[in-house]
DNA sequence: CATATACATCAGCGCGGATTGACACACTCC
DNA sequence: GGAGTGTGTCAATCCGCGCTGATGTATATG
């Protein structure tokens, strides 16, 4: 572990002024992801559209619970729901791409 | 609410058998994001490196708090940590670009 | 109408993670 | 050596979050 200490000060300046930073929105968004179910939900919706049974069977949850977290990423407009015009029983979930990019941007703000 | 149902079946069509993603590394990497105290070191760290009171004093925590959370970002190899050349009772952080760079993609492999 | 299916919502409980408070360690200066 | 300073570590506690179990809503079928 070696820093290149040609940044650092030659003597220790510890500044205690310093500005905190705003991080709300990243950590909103990665508190999102931070799940296995809901990241589990974002990956599938990759593929495209799925219903809520598919989901739950492939991720090995019970539909209460995907629901759960599909609301949450519902509110978050990371997907968006749409019943099915044949048997509107069935709700097909898809992500909001450009929502999901927007928050790919602000994740990556803080990592770069 | 209205999906391009387009790309939906004309009958609803639910596939039990789908394979679950592996999240495991997107999701590891946000729930270290989603915390409010390390957030604000990667975002302070981004103007160069600086010392543990230094970011206690700018984000409002205790010393101790923010080096339990640096314990961590260190485990994850996120930052480094290197004694002052002067005065080596303070310890300065800086981000380890590469890995923060690595994080980014994984993060941004799930949402894009 | 009644029944069945797919999904949504809710109170309650339990557990993991962050904070607290105290202490230990490393280093500098006298 | 001893005192002071900056940092790291640990048990105890607190607290938010997800899961459970049950119930409610919406739609389809007979």
């Amino acid at each position: 572990m070696s820093a290149r200490g040609s940044v650092l000060p030659i003597l220790p300046t510890p500044r205690l002024d310093l500005p905190a930073p705003d991080v709300t929105a990243p950590v909103g968004l990665a508190a999102l992801i931070a799940d296995p179910t809901r990241a589990g939900i974002l990956a599938m919706l990759r593929s495209g559209p799925h219903c809520v049974c598919e989901m739950a069977a492939a991720l090995g949850e019970r539909q209460n619970n995907v629901s759960m977290h599909l609301a949450r990423l519902r509110d978050a407009g990371l997907v968006r729901a749409s019943r099915h015009d044949a048997d509107a029983r069935w709700v097909y979930y898809e992500r909001d791409e450009e929502a999901c990019a927007a928050a790919a941007t602000a994740l990556d703000g803080l990592l770069r």
